[in-house]
DNA sequence: ACCTGAACACCGTTCAAGT
DNA sequence: ACCTGAACACCGTTCAAGT
């Protein structure tokens, strides 16, 4: 994870594993079946780290707080979006926190179908916002220099709209993208209280 | 693109690229930079098949339309979120596109913020969705296979609403992740127009 | 202009061998 | 139980050489 985070993925290899361990290339492999389990294990590591919601409490506060402690982590370590994508064991990290994700959501008074409507919003919008920040460099000031290198080689006059909300907005002073990531959630939030009214009255609503 | 189609990223490599066109590994480089280069090419091509939302006509109908294109081009070639994470250098049937989106929402009425919250909003959505799309297998079967597999090794008393969610809903004969999509997006695309009217009073609202 | 062979510095991993 | 050296089949890419 270390390699990962200082260096990017790419700088992450057997080798270089070892070597970071003061060993030889080979021993890693006494502790391991492979590099794949290694990268299972790195995803569930990750997802170790992001705050579980607790069921039973207001799930608005609660998902609310777990979505940006998930920001947080995937902010920290963008390198696991890629790893996600082609991963199909999750670890107990991961589905215990799914599980406490769930759980909150079903006592905050979702349907089972609303809850599963909701987990596939919620972290498809947690995972593309952190896709789109990690496409993005890391220093606020290098998106600006990453902008302005952009509009200089553009042909202007044929993206109208692309260059006005560049300009007159994303290179304004006080903009962060980071910012955008609250009213997309509180957005989403919100929709799902509305539903919850309307949708799956079957089940009962403890709030 | 037909290699990363057919066998997945990683059997995208200059050696097997110039196998496929009939020459040797090193001809390739006469006609790109570097293997960069193409993968920057690819995200392009990709991006250069959704389809534009055209500015000027009712934007929650092109927004919509423009989505589900995006979501399905994104299913036929689920490697290219991998790219994007890492890729800082857009083509220009991407820009053409970004270009489209924008307009497409000034002139549906959005300001200028409120068109970055929305672009920011359903972008990572449709790469998010991307992304869990991607964590499954391509069949529905195998889904079903999958989650029958995993709940057969797990402690199912340590996981109850995790458990539930599953054998419940997404076992079920006409389950689908797929139809979660439209779910998700009327909810984003509700909450926009919502804030449509109460943000942004400056701009002028033409529809 | 377009292609090639040989070579370099890397990968993940197997296998047989050491302590 | 834990580690290692040598080797294999791969990578992307440079460089000098061909037509």
């Amino acid at each position: 994870m270390e390699l990962a985070d200082e260096q990017g993925l790419a700088a992450l290899t057997m080798r270089a594993l070892a070597q970071r361990l003061d060993r030889k290339p080979m021993a890693v492999y006494h502790h391991v079946r492979g590099k794949e389990e290694i990268l299972d294990g790195l995803v569930d590591m990750v997802f170790a780290q992001i705050q579980d919601p607790r069921p039973g409490r207001e799930w608005r506060e609660e998902m609310s707080a777990r979505c940006h402690s998930a920001r947080s982590v995937l902010g920290k370590h963008p390198w696991v979006i890629a790893l996600m994508e082609s991963r199909t064991n999750p670890g107990p990290a991961t589905i215990k926190h799914h599980d406490a994700v769930i759980g909150t959501l079903r006592q905050g008074g979702f349907s089972v179908a609303l809850t599963a409507h909701a987990y596939a919003l919620i972290d498809s919008y947690l995972y593309g916002f952190a896709v789109q920040e990690a496409g993005l460099p890391g220093e606020a000031d290098a998106v600006d220099e990453l902008a302005e290198e952009l509009m200089a080689a553009l042909p202007v006059e044929q993206y109208p709209h692309f260059v006005e909300l560049t300009v007159e907005h994303v290179l304004q002073p006080g903009y962060d993208f980071a910012d955008e990531f609250d009213f997309g959630l509180s957005l989403i939030l919100d929709g799902l209280d509305a539903r919850l009214g309307t949708l799956g009255p079957g089940t009962p609503r403890k709030r």
